[in-house]
DNA sequence: GCCAACGTTGGC
DNA sequence: GCCAACGTTGGC
């Protein structure tokens, strides 16, 4: 068994979707993304996210936009099931089970930040100008988070980045 | 509610 | 393959 190092994650959730202490109360404390419709962020989804990886929870399009806590990937890389039902919103009908062409990946709510992080103070800090989500125009809901950007927030966050 | 940024679609 | 039109995201 090869070993790979644990990758880290920005995963973004609208908040009346599911709010980071929703998750926290629902079965095994764990959701799932479905719906995702992009191909970048497909392939990361397919490609590069692991079990055991460790995501920022972040709360887009609401009054304060930020991160809330960290989540486990659970689970990653699975086809969507939304896209074979044809009753579904996500319905893909040019998907195939055979050849499916959209991905989904659960999470497990694992420690909630002391401090919610807020995007105007992940802008604020000069140690986070690479991040994506703090650039002009950046909308990928799942987004790579680099080692040192990872303990950097979980500093911001008043939490241990382990 | 506005609008900038970006992805996708479809005519040519 | 170009590019205008359109739809969506998401901060403000």
């Amino acid at each position: 068994m090869s070993k790979r190092e644990k990758k880290y994650w920005l995963v973004k959730c609208e908040l009346d979707e599911c709010s980071f202490d929703e998750l926290k109360t629902r079965p095994q404390s764990t959701g799932y993304w479905r719906g995702v419709r992009n191909y970048q962020a497909r392939n990361l989804i397919r490609d590069d996210m692991k079990k055991g990886d460790l995501a920022f929870f972040y709360h887009s399009n609401c009054d304060k936009p930020g991160i809330a806590g960290i989540a486990t990937i659970t689970r990653a890389g699975y086809p969507d099931p939304s896209q074979f039902d044809d009753k579904h919103h996500y319905y893909d009908e040019k998907s195939t089970e055979d050849e499916p062409r959209w991905f989904s990946f659960d999470v497990e709510w694992k420690r909630k930040f002391k401090r919610f992080v807020h995007l105007a103070d992940l802008k604020a800090n000069d140690k986070l100008a690479d991040m994506r989500v703090v650039q002009r125009g950046q909308r990928l809901s799942i987004q790579p988070v680099a080692a040192q950007e990872w303990k950097e927030v979980c500093k911001m966050g008043g939490v241990s980045s382990a």
